[in-house]
DNA sequence: GTAACCAGTTACCTGTAGGTAATCAAGAAT
DNA sequence: ATTCTTGATTACCTACAGGTAACTGGTTAC
């Protein structure tokens, strides 16, 4: 787990922030839902989602593997190919995902009145 | 409703990242809590959370109230006090909270195993 | 008169998330 | 042979969130 300076008071927002850390971010979300719909392999992933750069993908997806959001498989076989999977725990998430959506929703018809 | 430049593919993420950029960053969530643990003032919700400078809270608050999340009255009166208060719409976040803090509990037994 | 309170604003600085582009190794295709 | 693919890593740069500190303007207390 990401250690992010989390010496605050309210220690009882810990968890909250370490759930943001993880969903968290520019394309987090976007490469959790692309693996989630099946892709697999590191420049399919890519493809599947504009304007994201291989470095920051990379970046990514060690991180949600440390999350224990997905796993790296290495086949060996040529050409080395490497497969990116969910976990059983990254499905956890959809139920958090689903209520910030509808908070979202909520909050965009309270906005614009 | 703040523009953060939400152009991308996947727009049934987009009432999700409201709800990220309502919630996310470092004091948002410490200054809603302490405005619904009583705090009023300007003073005094700046004196609740240690390391928090005026010049953040000022921003936060402006945000929050655009966001509808608290009130902000300028009591006419010698000295100058101003009132924030904690909206009905703001209330509704404490599920959303809960759901973060909840995964995030679990998350933690997860990542140390 | 000066020190402290209230509610902020302003200017300047720093740290980091994320963007850009080049490069690597190794195999397959033309 | 040289270009394309796969899965990345590295160096460099930029934009913005957030931090620091000084300052404003009005009031009250010593």
């Amino acid at each position: 787990m990401k250690k992010k300076e989390h010496k605050e008071c309210m220690s009882a927002l810990l968890p909250v922030r370490d759930t943001l850390d993880v969903i968290g971010g520019k394309w987090k979300l976007l490469i959790l839902i692309s693996i989630w719909e099946g892709n697999k392999h590191f420049r399919e992933i890519e493809r599947s989602i504009p304007k994201l750069s291989t470095k920051v993908l990379s970046k990514e997806l060690k991180d949600m593997e440390e999350n224990q959001l997905i796993t790296r498989t290495v086949l060996n076989g040529f050409p080395v190919r490497t497969e990116y999977a969910p976990t059983e725990h990254s499905k956890t998430l959809k139920k958090v995902i689903l209520e910030l959506y509808n908070w979202g929703v909520n909050h965009r018809k309270k906005i614009f009145t």
